[in-house]
DNA sequence: TCGTAAATAT
DNA sequence: CATATTTACG
């Protein structure tokens, strides 16, 4: 069944054992030579798209190493002795041929991954073709899918005047995705549509940020003299490059307040916890924070009067045991009954027509 | 990390 | 002017 043609071996992917048989029958040395050479190529090639996932993917590289350590010390042996019968160590077997399959399914996932994210680009053809997709941004605040899969809330604009430095913080790979990252989860794939290439993001001051918006620090414009302080503005702004602005489409909104109420109410939920729980790549902890902010702030003006004679901490016994995986609930059926809390249900009231309000907001698509 | 206030953008 | 979102700080 297997093609026998020399040239065959371009495109189709084969085991290692598979390939090292192959080799064995021939007898040109420069054939033999180029196509090794062409396998380690090939698998090279692999390695360095894998290496974008090799977080996730720590197994996947190992095998892919091993097997390019394999072939390329088949290359070292074959340039001494010009014949090598199969030395196929039994034990190696089974593991190329995992590799493989691994391999596969991982550029099978990476390929559908590029569905949801634009994360991860260069997938395939990408780094075939460097032409034009070369801003891989980092997996944080990725607010730049083409297309949203649930919503197209044009809420952005990307102008700014800013927007020339753009240029010089292309890649700024940091894969340090814990939770967030893609997997088979239900996970959500909501960010700003706005197609904005480089979130980059430059403040001074960006201590310790511990995974997702690990902007970089800018090094070059620090000019701690001190006068641009009261009108630092006469470049752009000030010395701090402003993120674009998220926007909080109803459907974030619905995440955010469900995952509030999962953890037991606006109080007592950490920013943390509800991006967790939200699920929504792209989505920061500050972004969280101040969404969480904002919504404190509503919640309080509408209940005003509560928790004059004792807090009740009890809430339900929502304990956020750990896991954040857990409950998975439909929602709806048990909110929390908060005695304290103004949010438990109630707060969901009108829309108001106005225009900002926390149903009725709906975000002019058409920017302005 | 979290909460909150100040700063900005819209 | 009000609100939404980002940044700075403790």
């Amino acid at each position: 069944m297997e093609l026998s043609l020399d040239l065959s071996l371009d495109h189709s992917p084969k085991t290692i054992p598979q390939i090292l048989h192959e080799l064995s029958s021939i007898s040109d040395s420069f054939t033999k030579r180029s196509k090794l050479d062409d396998y380690v190529k090939r698998l090279e090639d692999e390695m360095r798209k894998i290496d974008a996932f090799k977080r996730e993917l720590p197994l996947c590289v190992l095998l892919l190493q091993d097997a390019i350590l394999r072939l390329k010390d088949e290359v070292l042996q074959f340039k001494e002795q010009p014949v090598i019968e199969e030395f196929i160590p039994s034990k190696g077997i089974s593991d190329q041929a995992d590799e493989e399959n691994v391999k596969r399914k991982t550029r099978k996932w990476l390929s559908s991954a590029q569905l949801w994210s634009t994360n991860f680009n260069f997938v395939d053809e990408e780094i075939a073709n460097p032409k034009s997709n070369m801003n891989l941004d980092g997996d944080e605040d990725d607010r730049s899918v083409p297309q949203t899969p649930i919503e197209n809330w044009n809420c952005a604009k990307r102008r700014r005047a800013f927007e020339l430095f753009k240029d010089q913080n292309n890649f700024v790979k940091r894969a340090t995705n814990e939770d967030v990252a893609f997997s088979e989860v239900p996970k959500l794939t909501l960010m700003t549509p706005i197609s904005d290439p480089f979130p980059v993001n430059l403040t001074v001051k960006n201590g310790g940020n511990g995974g997702r918006n690990g902007r970089a620090a800018v090094s070059g414009l620090s000019s701690p003299a001190g006068q641009m302080k009261g009108q630092a503005k006469l470049s752009q702004q000030q010395q701090t490059i402003r993120k674009q602005r998220r926007c909080w489409s109803p459907e974030l909104h619905r995440r955010f307040v469900d995952a509030l109420h999962r953890l037991g109410g606006s109080q007592v939920a950490t920013p943390k916890q509800i991006r967790e729980l939200m699920q929504v790549d792209g989505l920061t902890n500050d972004e969280v924070k101040s969404h969480l902010q904002k919504y404190r702030l509503h919640v309080r003006k509408l209940s005003p009067a509560e928790g004059s004679s004792g807090e009740n901490e009890l809430k339900t016994s929502v304990t956020h045991a750990g896991s954040p995986d857990g409950p998975l609930h439909g929602g709806g059926s048990g909110k929390a009954l908060s005695t304290t809390e103004g949010e438990s249900m109630e707060v969901e009231e009108d829309a108001k027509s106005d225009g900002h309000s926390w149903k009725g907001r709906i975000q002019k698509h058409g920017d302005m």
